[in-house]
DNA sequence: TTGAAAGCGCTAACAT
DNA sequence: ATGTTAGCGCTTTCAA
C-alpha cells in the first residue's frame, strides 16, 4: 500500500546515491565506488559520468550513514575542563591536524555548575563522556580537571575499543596515552635560571601536589636548587586559589630572611603575587627576581614583563591528534605512549641578579 | 545462507536495541519507545524493565543511526576565522548553551594555509562548510572573516534548508540571521567618555572599512565628536596590521597640534600603539588618553591598564546558539533576526583629563 | 569491472 | 498500550 513519503521536512530534496543512479542510469553501487574513487573497481568513463551528475547535482556524502556502515564517524570527542588554560592553542592543535586528515573534533567543555546540581555527582560527570560515545566519536582527546572523575570516564571510554589520549596531565594509574608538557625539565630550566643568576635564599609557591605536573614541577625544582647549595621554601596553593594566593604571598615576603627569587608553578600567580609585592613596596626585578610557567599571552604585558617556562600547547595538541588517529588505524602498539614536550625558558624582565646587602 | 557478521572489530560488542530485545522479551519497537521516555505509549512496568536491562547491559543509544532518522544530528557547525579573535569566549557561550540542550558544536576553523594551496581559492574555502554539511549537521554558527567568501558559504547552507546564524560580524547584504555587538553604541560610549573628560582634538585608527564592526565604530564615533564641537582625524590600518600601524602611530603622533586623545577601533592595536607612544616621550594619560575596543584580557594588564569598551562573547554565543536551536526547531518567523547585545565602559588608567598648556 | 541482495541500528507510519 | 512493516542512505558481501 502506498505510504507518505517520509517528512523531513525536505524542500530542497536531499541528493542521495539514489538519484544519481537514476539520472546516469548506472546501479547504486557503482555510483557508490565511483564516488568514493575506488580505482580498479571502475572504469574511468563511469566514473567521470558518475561524478558529472553528482556535480550537477550537488551531491554530497552523508556521513551519518557512512558511519554506521564504516565504523568511522571522521568526529574526535575532545573533554576540556572547565577553567580556561591553555586550552584554546591546545584546541587549535588538535583541529588543525585532525582536519588535515578529514576528521573534526566535538568538543565538550565540562560544566562545573551541572556536576554540582545532580544529585549523584558522578552521574553528571558521565554526561560529558556519554554525549560524546553517543556520537560515536572514533576517539577521544581529554584534558583531566579531575583524577578520580577521570578514571571513570576512561573506563566508559575503554569498555567500548575506542582510544584515549590524556593531555596536559598525566595519570598514571590510568594506563591511557598522554601527551604534555615536560615538567621536570621546565622546572630544572627554571631553577637553573635563577642560579646562574646567583640566587641560593629561593621560594616557590606551588600547585597542588595531588596534580601531576604541579607535583614534578616542585620535586624537580626543590632538588635542582638543593644540589646546587641553594634552600627552597615551598608553599602550596589549591583552591579555592584567589583568597589564598594573597596570604600565602604575604607571608613569603615577611620570611626573614627574605627569599631573593620565587618560582611561581604557574603564570596564573602572577598578577596577584606582584601586587602583594607592590604593597610590600618591592621592586621587581631590582628586590625580587620572579619565575613562572606557563607562559601565556598576559605574561608579555604585565609590568615587568614575566620571566617564565613556555610551554607549546599547539604542538601538544597536534601530536595529541596525530596520536588517536592512529589508534584509530590501529596503527600502533599496544604499549601506552607517552610524550613530553621540551619547555624553554623565556627571559623577561622579572628577573635579575640577587640584591646586595 | 549465512553471512559473516559484519566486522568493525567490535570485541566489545555493542549494545543493540534488538539485544535488549531479547534479553527482554519485549519487541524492539517496545524498547525504543521505552528507553526514549515516550510518556503515556509505554506502560510504566514495561518502561522499568526495559531501562533496567539496558542498564545492565550498559546500552547507549547510537544518536548517529538516530539522526539519519529524525533528521536531527543534534550537532551544529562553528565556522571561525583563523585569527584567535574573542573566539574562545565565544566559543564557549555557544558550547555552554548547546550542551544544555543536549546539542554539540562541531567546530571548524578556517585554515589560511589551505586558501592559499588551493588552485581555486573557492573550493579551498568550501571545504570548510562542506565537511559541516556533509556530517548533517542542523545548523550553522558562522563568523565571517571575508565578506566574500561567507557568502558562498551561506549560499551552500541555505540550499540545504539549514538554518545559519552570522556572529560578531554582520552582513547585510547576506540576510542571515546576527548576533554581535551595538559597535555603534560602543563607539558612542568612548566618544562621550573622552568628551567628558574635555577632550576636543581626537583622532582614531580605525579599522578596514569594508568590515561591518569597524565602519560602525568609526562613523559614530567621529560624528559623535562632532556633534560635541571636536575635531576628529581618522586614520585607517588595513592589512598587513603591523608595519602599517607603527607608521600610522608615528604620523599621528607627529601631528601639530597632535591630538589629545586617540580611539583605538581594537584593543589588538594597544600594545604597539603604547610602544610608539614611548618611543615620543609621551606619558599615556598625562600627555595622551588612549582608549580601546573589546576589552582583551591583556587589556587589564598593560601598562598603564587600558580603558576600553567591553564586549560580551560569551553572551552573543549564548545567544547565537539560543537561535540556531530556536531556527532548528522552526519556531521563529522567517525575517532575519538582528540582536546586538549592549556594551560597557570600562574606565581604567590610560585616559584622563587632556593636557593643559 | 559490474550487479543484486542484505544489512547497519534505529524510528515513523501504520496497524491492532 | 503494543505489534508490524517499511524504510533512512549508504557499504559490505557475495555472485556474475
Amino acid at each position: 500500500m502506498a505510504r507518505k513519503p517520509r517528512a523531513s521536512s525536505a524542500p530542497g530534496q536531499r541528493v542521495t546515491l539514489k538519484q544519481i543512479s537514476e539520472e546516469s542510469g548506472l546501479p547504486i553501487m557503482t555510483v557508490s565506488r565511483a564516488l568514493r574513487g575506488l580505482r580498479g573497481e571502475v572504469s574511468e568513463a563511469t566514473q567521470r559520468a558518475v561524478l558529472a551528475v553528482a556535480e550537477r547535482l550537488g551531491y554530497r556524502p552523508n556521513m551519518l550513514v557512512r558511519a554506521i556502515q564504516t565504523g568511522h564517524s571522521m568526529n574526535i570527542g575532545v573533554v576540556l575542563p572547565p577553567i580556561a588554560t591553555f586550552s584554546y592553542e591546545l584546541l587549535r592543535g588538535v583541529h588543525d591536524e585532525l582536519a588535515r586528515h578529514d576528521y573534526l573534533p566535538i568538543v565538550h567543555w565540562q560544566q562545573s555548575d551541572k556536576a554540582i546540581d545532580a544529585t549523584d555527582e558522578r552521574v553528571g560527570e558521565l554526561e560529558v563522556i556519554h554525549h560524546l560515545l553517543d556520537r560515536r566519536v572514533d576517539g577521544v582527546i581529554f584534558l583531566p580537571a579531575d583524577d578520580l572523575v577521570f578514571d571513570l570516564h576512561v573506563r566508559e571510554v575503554w569498555k567500548r575499543d575506542i582510544p584515549l589520549v590524556a593531555v596536559d596531565r598525566y595519570l598514571r594509574k590510568s594506563g591511557a596515552d598522554f601527551v604534555g608538557t615536560d615538567d621536570a625539565m621546565g622546572a630544572r630550566l627554571a631553577a637553573e635560571h635563577l642560579l646562574s643568576l646567583g640566587h641560593r635564599r629561593i621560594a616557590t609557591i606551588a600547585g597542588e601536589e595531588r596534580i601531576g605536573p604541579f607535583a614534578d614541577r616542585r620535586h624537580v625544582f626543590v632538588e635542582t636548587v638543593k644540589a646546587a647549595g641553594g634552600t627552597c621554601t615551598v608553599v602550596e596553593v589549591g583552591k579555592p586559589l584567589m583568597p589564598r594566593l594573597g596570604q600565602l604571598a604575604s607571608e613569603l615576603l615577611t620570611m626573614k630572611p627574605r627569599p631573593t627569587a620565587v618560582f611561581l608553578a604557574a603564570d596564573h600567580y602572577a598578577p596577584e603575587f606582584l601586587a602583594v609585592a607592590r604593597t610590600f613596596d618591592l621592586s621587581i626585578p631590582r628586590d625580587l627576581s620572579v619565575i613562572g610557567f606557563a607562559d601565556l599571552e598576559m605574561a608579555s604585558y604585565m609590568t615587568p614583563p614575566l620571566t617564565t617556562i613556555r610551554q607549546h600547547p599547539y604542538l601538544i595538541g597536534q601530536e595529541a591528534a596525530r596520536l588517536v588517529m592512529r589508534r584509530c588505524r590501529g596503527e600502533t602498539d599496544t604499549k601506552p605512549v607517552e610524550l613530553r614536550l621540551k619547555p624553554e625558558l623565556v627571559v623577561r624582565s622579572s628577573t635579575t641578579v640577587p640584591p646586595k646587602h
